[in-house]
DNA sequence: ACGCTCGATTCCATATTTCGAAACGAGATT
DNA sequence: AATCTCGTTTCGAAATATGGAATCGAGCGT
């Protein structure tokens, strides 16, 4: 029982794709990151997490996640893979049937119900930024000829928002809903560049500094040089640290205090995108739109 | 306790709201209607639901949803409307909390995270039929110069996966994720209508025929006969039935085995919508987008 | 038609876990 | 300083989630 919920904490998966071969298959398995809890910290862990946490309702949770991460399943093959019985499996699937967060496909495979939609299309239209942002994110990737985007910052990791696509768009990952690890992403720098130091090491502590690819900054002290310097000029870049192939350029999106909303990023293969357009025209063009969304978001 | 449940069961809320006063708070609203389970059945119900059904599972989904529906909410403010007590719901959202179901806000307010997103579009996606039609929903918006939208039905209920606005787009509350009974609208009735009449059945058995405003069908033999209608002559009109002003023609899209998987529309304001256009001119065009999708899902 | 296999479903005794009352602590208000 | 409100914590009683075994049922091959 305790291994069941062990068994969640699986390694980084190192995924080395490629621009083009990225699928959404892969995002899922990518999603199921967790960092691996020390033997040390574990009487501590298990204190807190025993007394003030519901395990039914977590165990609930994995079974949804793993129906999402394997586009469906059966009862057998959940009770198997995270080694509890098929009664209890069958029991929490049912429940999650009749509040309709699940539903049973044809020959008893069960697949995540529409009505997450429903809640997490309301989460996004809390954030202010979004219905702000929207119409501006179309103008850069018109004006760009590039893919735009939009990404806010929950739990210490980024979730896209929103994609505008030009005429000339790569067929990407990057949905909206999409979560990412922060510090691997142009948008994720220029949020992290954002905040106090102290949050940014809670940030890294919680979910570590995975590599996606090569480029990725695995290393704490690079990363936070990099965040001096996005700081000081006011935008980020990535070249292929998420994926291989893609490169970004992005700003943060702030509160008249500085408070990170979100951020902005123009995104296309590294082909198309020499170091001219990336760090002279782009920039320019991205911290153009940003002024515009910052005066909308405060006085809207 | 059994209290506590019960008092999610409430009667219907009877919105005769106007298309131009429609608002997304109100939608929330609309959503919570649940059917009243009478005195009589709750034996049996009472077997059904305590035998299989994980209560803390359901205890915590209620919980969610009150901060959906209240855009936010604090600890006791939860556990007073729900009748439990503060430390139960603490823990629940402690929990949800930890698997970044929730996140807490500046003050203690609780509010629905971005996790649903990430499931929810990644629920949506798996329907074969949003992909298709998304481009062609968008020339059904352009064409017609009114608003279209795809909808898909789950658990005897519609939802909206997707809506194109031409330029002279009314302000709606039709988001992607919106929750809607299948009665009250031109696509979901054009669903029903390709259902066999036990399954029909089932769900008005389910989930009622609740009236959204004096044009609705509240009758089983009404509606019975508006599904004939519509299986004969291959699409539905909607005159006001969900929502004061708004009128609809909409049509199913089905598998080659005539199985429905979801149904498109037109949409605009009964000024715009006369019957020249409604029955006539507008049907031709869906009819023919119906047909294109079809071919397109069929051989995709 | 028959047995065979695999999966979903049901039943039940057991103990794990949840739950609520009450106490505590931090902030705000009077 | 007293009072109120709200989140957090503690702890034992009571509810209920759990896993294993038994049952049911569909699909397959002989």
């Amino acid at each position: 029982m305790d291994a069941a919920l062990s068994s969640f904490h699986r390694p980084a998966i190192r995924s080395h794709d490629r621009l083009d071969s990225a699928t959404a298959t892969r995002s899922a398995k990518e999603q199921s990151f967790y960092v691996v809890i020390d033997a040390f910290s574990c009487d501590e862990r298990m204190k807190l997490e025993d007394e003030t946490t519901v395990k039914t309702t977590t165990k609930s949770l994995r079974i949804v996640e793993f129906v999402h991460e394997h586009n469906g399943a059966g009862i057998t093959e959940i009770a198997t893979q995270l080694e509890l019985s098929k009664s209890t499996v069958y029991k929490h699937l049912r429940t999650l049937e009749q509040e309709r967060y699940v539903y049973k496909g044809d020959g008893d495979v069960y697949y995540v119900g529409l009505r997450f939609l429903s809640l997490g299309v309301g989460a996004r239209r809390r954030r202010r930024i979004y219905e702000t942002a929207k119409p501006e994110i179309q103008r850069l990737a018109e004006e760009s000829g590039e893919m735009a985007n939009l990404l806010v910052e929950e739990h210490g990791r980024g979730i896209f928002l929103y994609r505008a696509d030009s005429s000339r768009a790569v067929n990407l990952d990057t949905h909206a809903g999409r979560e990412v690890y922060l510090h691997t992403t142009a948008m994720g720098k220029a949020i992290l560049a954002c905040l106090p130091e102290r949050r940014v090491d809670e940030i890294i502590d919680r979910h570590g500094l995975p590599e996606m690819t090569e480029h990725t900054i695995t290393d704490r002290e690079v990363l936070f040089e990099d965040l001096e310097t996005i700081a000081d000029q006011g935008w980020a870049v990535d070249r292929e640290e998420r994926l291989k192939g893609l490169c970004c350029v992005a700003t943060a999106i702030t509160d008249p205090d500085d408070t990170p909303l979100g951020a902005i990023s123009v995104s296309g293969p590294r082909s198309r995108l020499k170091d001219g357009k990336l760090v002279d025209e782009l920039p320019e063009l991205i911290l153009n739109i940003k002024n515009v969304i910052e005066l909308n978001v405060a006085y809207e």
